[in-house]
RNA sequence: GGGCCGGUAGCUCAGCCCGGAAGAGCGCUCGGUUUGCACCCGAGAGGUCCCGGGUUCAAAUCCCGGCCGGUCCA
């Protein structure tokens, strides 16, 4: 089929649907009547306030239930909405789009969907629409429910496709919606998106597009286009829009948030702009793109011209509106990212949700909101919300923290700004340069309008260059996709395994077994492969096995344990010679080792739980390690708990080992396993498979897990905390120990006071504190000797002084102890009261030579420290240098009584030659 | 995950480019002034220049590695 063909579609030959052209965009699409253009911004203005609607006003809610209910009655099942943080994803962090719900597991085939037609009403968050949103009414938002009703078509199983694809959204948008057939219009267009592409209609009614209906079919590679297995349904309606479509409100956001607006606009104390200017603004807001701010300058003249409305005042509305309309959205963006469980930080998906919150801060701390008003304005949009969208009822609290955590963090970084940008104007060049906004903005936080403003504060105008913008954005590279892990295992092994069938996995079967018999499948160097085995593999943050494979009366230590897919490899040493394949073995594992994993692992899920009980469902596990001394867990967290929750945590950690809840593990398919545990099932990463393991620990978690756990927490024996730190922003680490594990700490613990006792001669608390008065007070006395010492410098130089002319006087002198922190404070000091002196200290150690010569301003306008440094040099050796008043020589030697006296002359020599004339 | 900026007195920072004697303001202590307080005047205490290594006669300063904080981007 051509690419033309496809848009060929049923309905358009039975219904009599004409192929016509655009006249401004030249693009194809069909309708029933003719038409001048294709029905889509920019080529006509907005006029769906004129189309006539069977249908009442929709509210958001409305339309998403006669969405999904007009999909459900016609064959297709509902799922429930995924989270808007695509943990599930390597490759992105948020939910862009409800097909994104099904990559890559679905798409790629690895697993089948859910269901098969199905209809999901997915909440979506896009940033790259962040600067526009508000400048276009509405048209872009950074989050938005995107209605999808999704076919997967498999070679031996076909559902339906653009037949009947566009004959559903005809008949919904008729039917339902009460859109007149004659108002729809199909353009064809061509999707491309995540490595695949396809054609797609794009649905228009009155100026607004309300679907877009793609037909994926092609994997893109290397601007190739390769047919896929699957062809899939991908269809994405703005529930939205639909809903502005129903109500014809001047701007989206009125039929979204409703009297949010007004609200919204009374909270941050900005004038609700006239209807009749919005609705001006509403009919001349199709052709233009207003995300550009000429165009946006543009529609104001052309309002203002057309309501007789001084241009500054529609400016005024405008601009304020944009801000409101900003809030509205960026806040209830935030509210959806911070209740599926994101931590604001600096990097990762929480990088996201504070760049949404600074964006919508930056306009608040502006205009002077204060914080309790911002938590309002969160609060209200919770309250809106809860019902629409579950989760943002049950995070409320927190929300609330963490929103008034990143005000109070925001606000600092505005207070600092003044003595940054002080700094930025006051070096080097006046004003400030390219490079200065750049490092400002992406160094300390500044953009350039906030930058300006502040240096106006300061008394400096300074223009932000128009290349700026170009600037920051350039550089915006994609950073390369995460490489993947390397595993410890030579590529040639690899390949070879990849054939081998899988292993039995008795760890699985019971994680007790510590004997087995088994046989060898293929050994390949030291890595011995066999059909069923007990060794854990290493994986899930749990450490491979040890122990040891007997063969006929040989052993051999087993020392590593990897796994390939479903092959598992035995690294083992010594190297195995005369194995042959199918020969029985007998293996045993390390249970010591084993039972210690176990133990650290069962104790990191009741930690987890225990977590997410005390601080809430933001706390999601950002890595694991379990071994032998000691278990490791990172959990997204927004600050360090303090010593009283460190205690309670431990103290819930140990109630739960104490109460000997079972835990038990279950074989799942993955959609009923997330269906009864949702999201927080996945701890550790996605397993990309239709079978979960479930590892549930009673009452306190439920992981998708790998592992070897107990049987019961009771086994866990005990738990203590041995450390917990902040290892990045957002980011809380826990160490701990359990079982016997304890005991072991402890013993470490005594040994350090032990030795520590030992070194101090007794109880540390009694002594420590007498050491520390004993230092206090020899450091006292140390410093009366310097003191003394200092004097007798001072005297020195006194008595040694001759003076050679009215501009120079010179002291030599002689010491044995090298000091150099207090000869030359000495020396600098007694200069400073006495210009016409040149000192020279002559510091002699057994093995050292130090000497410093220290001259006043009048002596070294006439003297260089430095020359005279070096005329010494030439005598004695050594290597020294200086600054014209201040120079230095080193000897590693001590020095004669003879070579002072040569010292003495040289320099007495040169002073003479240069001071005597005046 | 990557880039950039920073870490110096209790606090805010200068000094670093170009190596050569550890600084300022605020705060603190004491004294003067004052009925008292504040102001003012004078004096003083307070430093692991983030840590480790290197180069050098000499490192806060230059080079390398690390830690911590900030920030931008993916």
């Amino acid at each position: 089929m051509s690419r033309e063909d496809i848009f060929r579609v049923r309905m358009f030959r039975e219904k009599e649907y004409s192929r016509q052209v655009c006249g401004s965009c030249r693009a194809h699409f069909w309708s029933k009547p003719r038409r001048l253009d294709c029905g889509d911004t920019p080529c006509t203005d907005y006029y769906f306030d004129e189309v006539p609607l069977k249908s009442p006003p929709l509210s958001l809610s409305e339309v998403r239930e006669k969405f999904l209910k007009f999909f459900q009655e016609r064959g297709h099942e509902v799922i429930d909405p995924y989270p808007v943080v695509a943990r599930w994803r390597e490759d992105i962090y948020l939910t862009i789009a409800s097909i994104a719900v099904f990559q890559p597991h679905v798409t790629k085939m690895i697993i089948q969907p859910p269901a098969n037609p199905l209809v999901i009403a997915q909440p979506c968050v896009r940033l790259e629409d962040l600067g526009s949103v508000g400048y276009t009414l509405g048209r872009h938002l950074t989050n938005f429910i995107m209605g999808g009703h999704h076919a997967f078509n498999y070679s031996d199983r076909y559902v339906y496709f653009t037949d009947e694809t566009t004959e559903l959204a005809t008949e919904f948008f008729t039917k339902y919606v009460g859109v007149p057939e004659d108002e729809l219009s199909f353009k064809e267009s061509w999707w491309e998106g995540g490595g695949n592409a396809g054609p797609c209609f794009e649905v228009s009614v009155g100026g607004l597009e309300v679907a877009t209906l793609v037909f994926m079919m092609y994997d893109v590679a290397d601007g190739k286009y390769v047919e896929m297995p699957l062809k899939i349904v991908d269809t994405g309606y703005g529930i939205e829009r639909i809903a502005w479509l129903t109500q014809k409100t001047p701007t989206a956001f009125h039929a979204i948030y409703g009297d949010l607006v007004s609200t919204y606009h009374k909270i941050m104390d900005i004038e609700e702009p006239p209807k009749e200017v919005l609705r001006a603004v509403f009919k001349k807001a199709g052709k233009l793109d207003l995300r550009d701010p000429n165009q946006f300058e543009s529609l104001k003249k052309l309002v203002s011209y057309e309501l007789r409305i001084p241009e500054g005042e529609i400016s005024k509305h405008l601009d304020g509106a944009v801000l409101v309309y900003n809030a509205l959205d960026h806040v209830k963006t935030a509210l959806l990212m911070l209740s599926d469980g994101v931590v604001p930080s600096n990097s990762g998906e929480g990088y996201l949700a504070r760049l949404v919150l600074r964006k919508v801060f930056r306009i608040l701390v502006k205009l002077g909101v204060s914080v309790d008003s911002v938590l309002k304005m969160f609060e209200l949009q919770t309250l809106a919300w809860r019902n629409f969208h579950p989760r943002v009822g049950s995070a409320w609290n927190y929300v609330q923290e963490v929103v008034e955590l990143e005000y109070k963090k925001f606000q600092e970084l505005v207070d600092r700004a003044p003595s940054i940008v002080k700094k930025y104007l006051s070096r080097g060049t006046p004003g400030l340069s390219l490079e200065d906004y750049v490092e400002l903005h992406e160094s300390h936080g500044l953009p350039p309008e906030l930058v300006a403003e502040v240096s106006l504060k300061l008394g400096q105008k300074v223009y932000i260059p128009r290349e700026i913008y170009s600037a920051l954005a350039s550089k915006r590279i994609r950073a390369p996709i995460k490489k993947a892990e390397v595993l410890p295992i030579p590529v040639e092994v690899v390949k070879r395994v990849e054939k081998l069938p899988a292993a039995e996995k008795l760890f699985h079967v019971d994680s007790y077994i510590r004997e087995f018999k088994a046989r060898v499948i293929d050994v390949i160097g030291d890595y011995i492969v066999l059909d069923r085995t007990a060794f854990y593999p290493e994986g899930g943050g749990q450490k491979a096995d040890r122990g040891r494979i007997r063969v006929g009366s040989k052993n051999y230590e087993v020392i590593d344990v990897q796994k390939i897919g479903d092959v598992v490899l035995h690294k083992v040493r010594p190297e195995p010679q005369d194995i042959s394949v199918g020969l029985e073995v007998y293996g045993e594992i390390d249970w010591n080792v084993r039972y210690s994993h176990m133990r650290h692992h069962t104790a990191t899920h009741i930690l987890l739980g225990v977590l997410r009980k005390i601080y809430g469902d933001h706390i999601w596990q950002a890595g694991a390690e379990k071994e032998v001394a000691k278990g490791r867990l990172d959990v997204t967290h927004f600050k360090l708990p303090t010593a009283e929750e460190i205690k309670l945590i431990e103290r819930e950690v140990n109630r739960i080992i104490n109460e000997a809840r079972p835990v038990v593990f279950k074989v799942m398919p993955k959609y009923d396993a997330e269906r009864v545990y949702g999201f927080k099932l996945y701890q550790g990463g996605v397993p990309l498979e239709p079978l979960i393991r479930v590892v549930e620990v009673s009452g306190i978690d439920a992981e998708a897990c790998f592992g070897t756990h107990l049987r019961n927490t009771a086994e866990v024996g005990g738990f203590k905390l041995i450390n917990v730190e902040k290892i990045q922003d957002g980011v809380i680490r826990f160490e701990y120990v359990a079982g016997p594990q304890l005991v072991e700490y402890a013993h470490q613990l005594e040994e350090k006071i032990n030795s520590a006792e030992k070194l101090v001669g007794g109880e540390l608390l009694e002594r420590l504190p007498r050491f520390l008065r004993e230092l206090e007070d020899v450091r006292k006395t140390l410093q009366k000797y310097r003191e003394f010492y200092r004097n007798s410098l001072v005297s020195d130089i006194v008595k040694r002084r001759e003076a050679i002319s009215e501009n120079c006087s010179v002291s030599i002198i002689a010491t044995e102890i090298i000091d150099e922190k207090l000869s030359a404070e000495v020396l600098k000091d007694y200069v400073e009261e006495n210009p016409a002196t040149v000192i020279a200290l002559i510091s002699i150690e057994p093995k050292r030579t130090h000497i410093e010569i220290s001259e006043g301003a009048r002596a070294s306008s006439r003297v260089d420290a430095v020359d005279l440094v070096n005329r010494i040099a030439e005598i004695v050796g050594g290597k020294g240098g200086g600054k014209r008043d201040h120079a230095v020589l080193v000897l590693n030697r001590s020095i004669q009584d003879s070579e002072v006296n040569e010292v003495r002359r040289v320099i007495l020599e040169r002073v003479r030659e240069l001071c005597s004339t005046p």
